[in-house]
Parts: C-alpha cells; structure tokens; sequence
DNA sequence: ATATAAATTTAGGTTAGTCTAAAAATAGTT
DNA sequence: AACTATTTTTAGACTAACCTAAATTTATAT
C-alpha cells in the first residue's frame, strides 16, 4: 500500500529529476511540496526502505525502477483528468490543475483506461505536457522555449512552461493558444523582450513570457 | 477545513440515520466504518466541537443543519460519480461503489455541477438511491420491498437494498434490471420464497432477495 | 588549509486517527 | 430492587506526517 503522501513525494522527485532520469536534492524536494527539508528527509528514508527510491545521507534521492513507474501512473492520471476535464466538462486550462492534484490518487486501473479511451488515447494534457503511456513511457518530442528562436524564424506553440493561471489568462487574453503560430519579428538586446506576429498581428513580448512558452521549429 | 475521516464519519450518521433524521448509535457507526467503538467516541466529540454533530454521552448522536449539509452534499457527490461511470465509462452497477467511495471526497463545486449537467440532472443513482440535489434535498418516493406484495399484484423494480456486488451479479445473472416489471405469481408460507413473473418468465426467490428488491408499487 | 556559509540530518515534539484494555453507564431480567 | 449483560466512554499507546531547533556534513571562498 502507497499514502497519498507518498505519491507527492514520488512524483516530486520524478518531475524534479526529469522523468526519474537525475538525481534530486532534499531542498528542492521541500520547496516543490511546500513542506521542511526534515520532513523530506523522513520521507525519503522510508521511500529507500519501501524500495521506491535510492538514498544516500546528504547525497540526493534518485527513483527506483519500481519507484518510477508509480510516478509516471501519477502523472498519466493527472494529466489525463486534466484532459478530461477540458474537453468534456467545459474546464478552462487554468482551472484544472488543482482538481487534477486530487484525482491523480484515485485508485482504479479501469477507470484511468476508460477515461483513456474516452478522450481517444490523447498523447498531450491541456498544457502541452506529454502524457505518459501504460507502460510509463513518455513521448519525447523536440520543442524549444519560444526565447530560443532567431528573428525571422517560425514555431508553433506546443507547450507552457510556466501553467500558473495568471499566465495561461495572459495567454488566453492575447489570444496566444496551443497550435498558434508564431513569428518573431525582432529581438531587443536591451531587455531581451521581443516582438512577434501571431493571428497576422504583431505584439511585443516580454522575456519572461518568451521563457516560458514552447514552440516547435519551423 | 474538513479532513475525509469527518466527511466519513458524517455520511455515515446521515445514512444510519434515515437521511440525519435519527440519532445514532455509537456501536452502529464503529460497524459501518468497520472501525472499533473507542475511536467513534472520539471522533463526534470533535464532530460535535466543530459544530456538525449534537452529541451527548452514551445518549447517541445526531447530525446538525450544517452536518446534514455536507452529508448530502457527500451522497450527491457518491451517487453522481456512479451515475457518471456508469452511463460515460462503461462500468457496470457492481463496479461502481468503491470508486464513488474515493471520488466522493473530490472537493470542487464545478466539477460536480458540470457532472450534473453532463450526465443530464439524473434524479437516481444506478442503484435506484435518489440523488440530493444542490440544497441537499433528496425526492422522496413511494417504493416498498418486494417482499411486501401480495400475490397477483405488479410492481416496476426501482431499486435495491443490498448492493453487494453478488447480488447485483445474481440480479444480472437473472436480468432483473431496474425498470423490470415484476408480477407476484404466488408466496409459499413455509420458507417465505415466492415465484415471480418477469420478462415472462417464471421464477422461485427467495425471502432474501425478495427483502433486499425495491419496486414501485401498480 | 581554514573559516564561513549552505545544505542536510538528527532529536524531540505535535496532531489526527487509530487501537486495546479497563472503567463507567445504561438496559434487560428475574 | 438487584444482578447481569451490553453499550459506551476513558486511559494510555501507537503510527504517519509534520514541525522547530540543534548538530553535522558538504560546499565555497579566501
Ligand atoms: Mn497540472
Ligand atoms: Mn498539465
Ligand atoms: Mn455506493
Ligand atoms: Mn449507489
């Protein structure tokens, strides 16, 4: 039997380590969850013990196999009732997220398959993160933040960094959405802000919203 | 804030207690949560601190307005989730319980309005058990047990008492379904099992399943 | 290499919810 | 009315998850 608790620190340590790929420190564990770095501590020494993570004082946590398939059921679910949510019960992207903190520990196979087949097997949540399959395996696929690219170049935006509601309503207002294309214009060295076209429009951009939204090339 | 061992421990007082009508025993509480009598006591004392229960010792506990509230609002939410995976994922009737025992404890108005309206405003759950609306009231209706008809009389099935996944499967087995119309061919005193006509076919049952069969009576 | 700073762990406590065993109150029976 | 059985409560302990404060280890900077 896994807690509740248990699962928010897995799936933190799996985020955090890139999909489970790197080793992750107790601080940033703390932070993530808002909680002290000696609850951490405590928690990953049973996680060790329960054969989820790998534990070396003062050395980082790191998951195990066994450890990394459960956080990856946990984002699949998570990301899938995020889907759910919008595409069937008239959700906005920015209203999903904390419902889906909950629903991410329900516990039935089933319903987390029909749900699947409900939404027709969908690869993405409403943010643009992949989902991970029954097998725990994720979909990787080249995206860069929209920073990255050079004055005349194009991408199509895939994905948000940041999902905090205030920036999803800033995307929303300036009509900025999954699938947009976008253009950059021009870059300002000076405040590394830039201007783009999007819908045949052109607006200016500051550089944390540049850093925080994913565009694939071309 | 209310922790999900309260809402728990409330909906079973509503329940035992005819809808919060009645005063409920300790010992009938501790069987319910399949939990030991000590830890009841303990619990309607902070219930009743916090306002939603009046207690006082070894005299019972009842359910205040306020604890009446967030008990419908926790069977609203219970019957709703198995109406919704039911008639949206494919789940059948004696699968749906111990999900909706999870999912009931999903705390978000929207979600569970929109579930409303997804699945129409349904007045019952699959189990023929009516759902509370907004206000916490729940429709009354007229149905009586099987068991109390008399012979030659008719009788719509409406819902059952037990709802055990065997006895589900043995109403499916013998495609009893809600909605079946069900005539009393006749009663046998010795072991108080009756034959009954149904999708024209004649059957025996016994005194149990006549006992745990809702119908609507004409 | 030492000193200081930052990160991490340990020690000791708290709260919610549970349990067992014993005590107290209520209900049932002669 | 008195005894007995049942129900309920109290007392004391346990676990999971959290906290603060102090000790320890590791990292950084002279
Ligand atoms: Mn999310
Ligand atoms: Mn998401
Ligand atoms: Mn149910
Ligand atoms: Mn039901």
């Amino acid at each position: 039997m896994i807690t509740l608790t248990e699962e928010n620190y897995i799936k933190s340590i799996y985020q955090l380590g890139r999909y489970g790929t790197l080793t992750v420190s107790t601080n940033s564990i703390a932070e993530a969850l808002e909680t002290k770095a000696s609850s951490v501590t405590d928690m990953v020494k049973k996680l060790a013990e329960k054969g989820y993570a790998n534990y070396k004082r003062y050395q980082g946590v790191s998951l195990t196999p066994q450890g990394k398939k459960i956080a990856a059921d946990v984002v699949r679910k998570h990301r899938l009732w995020e889907a759910f949510l919008v595409e069937k019960l008239n959700f906005t992207w920015d209203e999903v997220h904390d419902i889906a903190e909950q629903l991410e520990h329900i516990k039935s196979e089933k319903l987390i398959n029909e749900l699947d087949k409900l939404l027709d097997y969908p690869t993405h949540d409403p943010h643009g993160d992949p989902i991970p399959d029954k097998n725990g395996d994720i979909k990787k696929t080249d995206k860069t933040l929209l920073f990255n690219l050079a004055e005349n170049t194009k991408g199509v935006c895939v994905g948000v960094k940041d999902t905090s509601s205030s920036f999803l309503k800033y995307l929303d207002k300036h009509k900025i959405a999954l699938g947009s294309e976008i253009t950059v214009v021009s870059r300002e060295d000076f405040d590394d802000s830039m201007v783009i076209e999007i819908n045949n429009l052109k607006m200016s951009i500051s550089q944390t919203v540049a850093n925080n939204l994913f565009v694939k090339e071309g």
